[in-house]
DNA sequence: CGGAAGATTGACAGTAATCAAACGCTGTGG
DNA sequence: CCACAGCGTTTGATTACTGTCAATCTTCCG
């Protein structure tokens, strides 16, 4: 029933960024908690889904936006999984970040005004909030707590950026990967300990500066060593300390978090 | 006059982060255009100097604040160069990103409420203005144009994060290094070509990710291609356009710049 | 003049990339 | 139902970029 993966998925569904038939609504939505408008009261938070627009749905392969698009909203992460990412002058690919549910694309285009980077749907079907850039400037006007979420916000951004600048070994850079990707995945509601990845080793590898034959390698080895159950997209974190140790020199985020 | 660069100045100036004795006036500020309230008109950064507190002095090695530091306040460089670095667990450390005249410092705190990364100056004499967070924030409900300025001014941090977390080769990373510091390091009235770098050839190769010696190494080779004229901490770039093309994959920057 | 710190240059080693091939899913078509 | 393509993944062999170790040189001060 699906068209080939390499070919975006147009023809069972709506085009790609389909608008969803239903208005946005914050005050009932799963996500609320993790979501940029969390820190509102009940009447803000209906102001807000009034200035919101409707969400766009995607599926695997479709673009949210493309390097060099005008930038005109920020987008919020409803369900599935995105990758941002640069395609440079040699026509290597560069990721520059995934995106889980409840988190926010695009605020890197704030300041050129412009898209630098592109951005795809991994999973099977995903999902965004359009928040409209001038809408929430307004609304943070009158919301201390919205501009403070805001700016919150492109803090961690700032911090996440640097976490796997740094100059650290695959090993550390992989088992970091793990210990990040699980900590964004992990509901309140529990975790089982397993993984779902939506992105391919090719896009792992893209991100941490690694060859998809060195993930392949490392994966192996931690799972030789019982850190982890690697089968395909299916990753289950047998010793979740032991690779934190191994990650223990990043990941300012657990040790500076909430 | 001075004590060894190994310890910190204390002895024949004040300590470390003195308070300078006059007030901080942005409307007679040279680097004005190239600072925050650089959109505010006349009566908003009249506001906007009552809100900060005065500047403070650093000598080189003197720190700005360390890891683990309580967060009050981002910082606004008047004049000289910092650096922001982590030192992990294996106690290697990471150069996360410099800081020249006219850009903010402490943009990774506001969400942890902490410093994450310690801040030194690396020039003989840095001084920054400090912008207490609370103040910059109310003033921000006030003054649209602040809170654009401030929203805008962290996503190009964002973006700068991003730009040298990417694969590219230790040619490609020193280039744009040296490509980057002279955008931002040139002055509106004018650039000889030269720069004077601030930072040692130890702090390049953190930041870049690369041994000292292949800093040292890259930038002979890159001397003996006539691109460059480096002698110790003066370097003259020769011939910009060609560096540009050894680093034409990176640098959004150049690319969507305003 | 002599010591210390940083920078440069050289020799060698190691991590990860590249090249190459086989494997295992998944969907297609005979 | 099973064979076969197609793609991503895994595994192996080799290469090479960059790091490490070591020595020399320069500059700066005491």
């Amino acid at each position: 029933m699906r068209d080939p993966a390499s070919i975006p998925d147009t023809s069972s569904r709506a085009a790609a960024g389909r608008v969803d038939p239903g208005r946005v609504r914050c005050s009932s939505c799963a996500i609320l908690s993790r979501c940029l408008p969390a820190s509102l009261d009940a009447a803000q938070i209906h102001g807000f889904e009034e200035s919101i627009q409707r969400s766009r749905l995607l599926g695997a392969g479709d673009h949210l936006f493309r390097t060099g698009d005008p930038f005109h909203a920020l987008f919020a992460v409803q369900s599935g999984c995105f990758k941002s990412y640069m395609v440079d002058a040699e026509g290597r690919e560069h990721v520059l970040a995934f995106h889980f549910v409840g988190e926010i694309i695009g605020v890197d285009a704030i300041y050129p005004e412009r898209h630098v980077s592109s951005c795809v749907g991994l999973a099977e079907q995903n999902s965004v909030c359009v928040l409209p850039y001038r809408s929430l400037t307004r609304l943070s006007q009158e919301m201390p707590q919205l501009q403070s979420g805001l700016l919150r916000m492109m803090s961690r951004y700032v911090l996440g950026g640097t976490t796997i600048a740094g100059d650290f070994t695959a090993e550390e850079r992989l088992a970091a990967f793990l210990v990040m990707v699980a900590a964004r995945l992990r509901r309140p509601d529990g975790w089982s300990g397993e993984l779902d990845l939506a992105m391919s080793r090719q896009d792992i590898a893209n991100f941490l500066r690694l060859a998809p034959e060195t993930v392949s390698r490392i994966l192996a080895r931690f799972q030789k060593a019982g850190l982890v159950k690697a089968d395909r997209k299916r990753i289950a974190l047998l010793n979740p300390d032991g690779l934190s140790e191994i990650a223990a020199c990043m990941n300012p985020y657990t040790r500076f978090g909430p």
